[in-house]
DNA sequence: ATCTCATGTCAGGAAATCTAACATGGTTTT
DNA sequence: AAAACCATGTTAGATTTCCTGACATGAGAT
């Protein structure tokens, strides 16, 4: 993992910043959190702590959301994402022509497996750290 | 004001999180905002709110601190690097020749009349910005 | 007409922070 | 050496923020 990608995992903000930033109620959050979109850290003292990356999650939530993608589709979306993510890095270090055919197939036998018709997502990058130079 | 500057400036962080990222106590800091060296924003229900610059700034002090530097001399320095990072600004956008030595002589005088033996400070960038790409 | 889903709202409790005051151990100053 | 000063620790009581859990609600799906 990266440096930056260390700071951008960083649990910083607390949830009433986070719910300026993002424009959410703390009942959505906590409601996203329950479904298990978010994974948010915690204090000694059980109170949540979000980082970047929880924050432009939130956002990507609230587009889809607004797409009129329900809690189970955006669920699986960030599974399908994640894993097209970690077979990128995976192939950056390997070779390229025929696994790509490979994860593909992954790819789509996992979104037809799963009610695939999710493919019509934004996949828009939240991103809050635009509020960081 | 550019908006990296906005950004930076951005009221984020309780207190909580400050002593974690600078490792001071609640007590240091709220010492060091009585004697005027950061003025955090307040929540509604006053509780203080840092932003990037605060915790630079915070991480300044604790450096000038280490180095034997005092309050006065930390809030004079403050004040001296703030006059010339805004003549700076000033100067860029007009002539630089003549305007340079006004600029310096000002300085100069300023830092005579205040008792003037603050110059060996070490004007490290405090940059806590790095936590953020 | 009922059910589900995303969200609102409320209550009671716990954690984090606030201010103010007094305590303390090094440095200066007298 | 005694007194004063400075940066920080500590404690107390009050206030704010956040927590979980429960019930309420309105728009869509069934």
């Amino acid at each position: 993992m990266s440096g930056k990608e260390i700071r951008r995992s960083m649990p910083l903000f607390p949830i009433g910043t986070v719910m300026q930033l993002t424009d959410l109620t703390a009942r959505q959050i906590r409601y996203y959190e329950e479904h298990q979109l978010i994974s948010p850290a915690r204090t000694e003292g059980n109170r949540r702590l979000f980082s970047l990356i929880d924050i432009d999650r939130l956002l990507e939530i609230k587009d889809l959301l607004d797409q009129g993608v329900n809690m189970a589709g955006i669920k699986q979306l960030f599974m399908v994402k994640e894993q097209l993510t970690t077979m990128t890095e995976k192939q950056t270090e390997k070779a390229k022509p025929d696994l790509t055919n490979e994860q593909l197939r992954k790819l789509l036998r996992n979104e037809l497996l799963h009610s695939g018709r999710l493919n019509r997502s934004s996949l828009r990058q939240g991103d809050i750290s635009r509020f960081f130079h």
